[in-house]
RNA sequence: GCGAGAGUGGUGAAAUUGGUAGACGCACUGGACUUAGGAUCCAGCGGGCCAGCCCCAUGGGGGUUCGAGUCCCCCCUCUCGCACCA
């Protein structure tokens, strides 16, 4: 029995909080398995990645995770609940050569510091299910993986020109380069052609882009961004003959209504054809010069700018496949070789950048669509006239609505056969290629002989060299002789290792699969356990993964889907992108000085404290602003929950059985607030996870307990309402609430508990107030039985004296009333 | 430029989706209990004439309605994402 605390006592959290977790770490408490009567429910939060510490995003994450894992247990489900760590890439390398420390060294122990933190903070995972990223059982299987789907033509490997930074070695992200130099040593980055590893996610962008279409239970502003990232166009792909020659330019066009509009073509300085058709002619030098001095100048550019359009006649002319008519052919600075075909039919009257690119070099503009209104004049326009209108110009097309225009035209280069309807997208393959060490090495093989040979599966894992060693070697794989020599598994000649690892957008596309079979050491996901727990049913995280990680994830469900391991099409059934912790302002980090520790919060006020204000503060998808003053809130609330139930714990000396008939008011008014809290905390969190309104909703209860009352509230009611009060915020406050839960006397767990279910006869007022209103302002209020009918409601308010006065004797015109809520009497 | 979202007290935010605007908390003010208070309890707390359920008030302006924070139109501001995508 604790001792009667007196008004000056804290609760002690740190003796209650360490209890239950060591509880629950001996008893297990929160491991599941699939074999299971239960409906299943798989909530999972973005795992970290083990930078150090955890960070307040973090206990915002995984408070957010908890509760509903706890508050979907108590509703019956058998949930998965798994936490791991996204452990393979940079920092560690970074670390590591600040440190003279292994990568591997550094990542495990930052591990086994978080995994404390985790544990401190009272989360309810099934630790049995933890996996790590960088260990050989892990990416031992994304090997295989990569091993299948290279199998099946869903990996290849292509040349391309990347970002280099020589005296770091490796290749850049294009995030990684700052105004044309590398973000750690500052030396300029040059472009470098080289062979890397690609998924082909292009290959599954349709599918990517129709399913989006499902996935009602994230949120709109997630889908709208994959959906422009895919970035689907449709149009005409056509070729351009070029004059004199029986090459052609191959271009896309989102416009085939203004082909007889094209006065010129621009091509990309990266086009292959420029050498062709520059050749001899006497622009040669100057194009050359041009392509050059753009090359470079696209480098320094920072990624925002827009540079001004240039370009360089190359001497040379296509025609028209409609008209035949010589086209000259341009190179120009705006022209990307990414998208499309790198050459673009130029129409200037219609098209902002070919328009602005016209007037610079004193191109004919000709319009080709006539808008409704004033008739366009090209020497007139001051821009492009980009939107629908009637065909001018045109040939047989000219009179033709522009919309319908855009089908007839592709129709008649299909039946030319000089065209067709083509789909382009925006997304481009996934290069998956890293020349760094810290990553899952590539399991291939080059063999002068045989070519590209994959390590045959017998031979899995590939180990990282010197990873079990706390002072192997951590260069990149291609400086490493040891590792590279080997023999080719086809022929038995020696052979050279691939020495690229991979991207660990990898391993965070795969390990929500993984949880599902903790340990498995015969296939990376047993097919049986995937089938019951997958989809995962809520995933929450921040909203800054809503591209890249979120798309590759649902990528990789489609393919581990084609290979047989997967029955689901979608990853993530529902997802919640949780705000950013927000401080004086500004996102908490390290270089704006803002940021709170965790530890620090929890050694002062204990964890259910903190997970209670994050949660308490704001609604979880919006920004928290991080307030100190709040924090002390949410521990007054919880100790003086904490007075209230042991001064009042002989109430639970009774059966919590009410008798209705026999209570007194306060009894039956603290009764009905009971249930009323249970529906309203419900429905709080079934609806949109808002555990701040949960949270105010349990206060109000709280309240109410403690008001002060005329005749003294019936045990077995109060005792209701105890218990109620611990129930609703037990997923929020656990250690707290099971330590009062047995301190008044209750034998088992509260952990194992139902979540209660509102009694709605019990929660129904017997007297309501009805606001009533002259002309739609309130000036008045009835107190009458919740079931006064509508014509007594009506005479009662017209009765009203101020009502009178206002009417004057007059006849209302008309009287509105909403049952339950009010009477208005327009006059 | 394109796309998405958001503007409510001193402050974080509520508002059963068209029905009492500001629940709940923080800060603040006054009081009680105290050697003390940064503990606890009680009371007050959008603005105004503070006289009252009187008037004004949900970024600004119109509209629909008996009634609008909520629906429609126009405008302003902020945040985020993409950005020369042919």
């Amino acid at each position: 029995m604790q001792p009667a605390p007196t008004t000056n006592d804290r609760y002690d959290f740190k003796t209650i909080e360490q209890r239950w977790q060591r509880r629950w770490e001996e008893e297990k408490t929160w491991k599941v398995s699939h074999r299971s009567d239960q409906p299943k429910y798989y909530v999972l939060e973005m795992f970290p990645y083990p930078s150090g510490r955890i960070h307040m995003g973090h206990v915002r994450n995984y408070s957010i995770g908890d509760v509903i894992a706890r508050y979907k247990r108590m509703q019956g489900f058998n949930v998965l609940h798994p936490m791991g760590w996204d452990a393979f890439g940079l920092p560690a390398e970074n670390a590591a050569m600040k440190r003279g420390i292994h990568p591997a060294a550094w990542t495990y122990d930052n591990i086994d510091y978080m995994r404390g933190q985790l544990k401190a903070m009272g989360l309810s995972y099934d630790w049995d299910r933890e996996l790590a990223t960088c260990r050989p059982d892990y990416y031992r299987w994304e090997q295989q993986l990569f091993l299948k789907m290279l199998a099946k033509g869903l990996i290849y490997r292509k040349e391309t020109t990347v970002n280099w930074c020589n005296d770091c070695q490796t290749v850049l992200a294009r995030e990684q380069v700052i105004d044309g130099a590398c973000w750690r040593c500052d030396q300029p980055v040059l472009p470098k052609t080289m062979y890397g590893w690609f998924f082909k996610i292009t290959g599954y962008a349709e599918e990517l882009l129709a399913d989006l279409d499902t996935l009602t239970g994230w949120p709109e502003k997630v889908v709208t961004m994959q959906r422009n990232w895919i970035g689907k166009s449709t149009g005409l792909a056509c070729d351009f003959r070029i004059e004199d020659s029986d090459q052609a330019i191959a271009i896309f066009t989102t416009r085939p209504d203004t082909i007889f509009g094209v006065t010129f073509m621009s091509l990309a300085v990266e086009h292959p054809l420029i050498d062709t058709l520059v050749q001899g002619k006497p622009q040669e030098e100057a194009v050359r010069a041009f392509v050059r001095d753009t090359v470079l100048a696209k480098q320094r550019a920072s990624l925002d700018q827009e540079l001004d359009k240039r370009g360089v006649f190359t001497g040379s002319y296509c025609l028209n496949p409609f008209t035949g008519e010589r086209v000259p052919i341009y190179v120009a600075n705006f022209v990307l070789m990414e998208y499309g075909t790198g050459a673009v039919m130029a129409v200037p009257a219609h098209d902002q950048r070919d328009f602005e690119f016209a007037r610079a070099y004193g191109l004919p503009i000709r319009v080709v669509v006539q808008p409704e209104g004033e008739p366009l004049d090209p020497a007139a326009m001051t821009e492009a006239s980009e939107g629908p209108g009637v065909l001018v110009n045109s040939g047989p097309f000219t009179g033709m609505d522009s919309t319908e225009a855009k089908q007839a035209i592709i129709v008649e280069a299909e039946r030319q056969r000089f065209g067709s309807a083509h789909v382009t997208y925006r997304l481009r393959d996934w290069g998956i290629s890293r020349q760094r060490y810290w990553g899952a090495p590539i399991p291939v093989i080059h063999c002068d002989h045989c070519g590209i040979v994959p390590v045959p599966e017998a031979d899995l894992p590939i180990l990282l060299p010197g990873a079990g060693e706390p002072t192997g070697s951590h260069s990149p794989l291609h400086q490493q002789p040891d590792f590279i020599a080997t023999t080719c598994p086809s022929c038995g000649r020696p052979a050279r290792r691939e020495t690229d690892t991979l991207d660990t957008f990898v391993e965070s596309s795969w390990y929500f699969a993984r949880y599902t079979s903790p340990g498995l050491d015969s296939a990376p996901i047993d097919r049986k356990a995937a089938a019951y727990w997958l989809p995962v049913d809520q995933y929450i995280g921040g909203v800054e993964h809503a591209i890249l990680h979120l798309l590759y994830a649902r990528f990789f469900t489609k393919m581990l889907r084609d290979l047989g391991y997967l029955e689901v099409d979608e990853p993530f059934t529902n997802l919640l992108t949780q705000g950013m912790v927000i401080k004086d302002g500004a996102k908490m980090s390290k270089s704006k000085g803002n940021v709170v520790d965790p530890n620090e919060l929890i050694e002062q006020y204990g964890a259910d404290t903190v997970r209670l204000f994050s949660l308490f503060a704001a609604p979880p998808e919006r920004d928290l602003e991080w307030n100190a003053q709040g924090v002390d809130g949410a521990f007054r609330f919880l100790n003086r929950v904490y007075r209230m139930v042991v001064s009042q714990r002989a109430c639970f000396d009774q059966p919590a059985t009410v008798d209705l008939d026999a209570l007194n008011a306060p009894s039956r008014a603290l009764h009905r607030k009971t249930h009323q809290t249970i529906r309203r905390v419900t429905e709080s969190i079934e609806s949109n996870f808002h555990f701040n309104t949960a949270i105010s909703g349990i206060m109000e209860l709280v309240n109410l307990v403690a008001a002060p009352v005329d005749e003294p509230v019936d045990d077995a009611v109060l005792r209701e309402a105890l218990e109620t009060i611990l129930t609703l915020l037990f997923p929020m406050a656990p250690h707290f609430c099971e330590e009062l839960w047995q301190v008044t006397g209750h034998e088992r767990a509260l952990n194992d508990a139902a979540w209660p279910v509102f009694n709605a006869e019990a929660a129904k007022e017997d007297e309501i107030t009805i606001v009533v209103q002259v002309n739609g302002k309130v000036r008045t209020k009835l107190q009458v039985a919740a079931d006064t009918d509508e014509h007594t409601l009506r005479r009662l308010a017209v009765a009203e004296e101020k009502v009178a006065k206002m009417l004057a004797g007059q006849e209302p015109k008309k009287i509105i009333v909403v049952p339950g809520k009010l009477v208005n009497i327009v006059v």
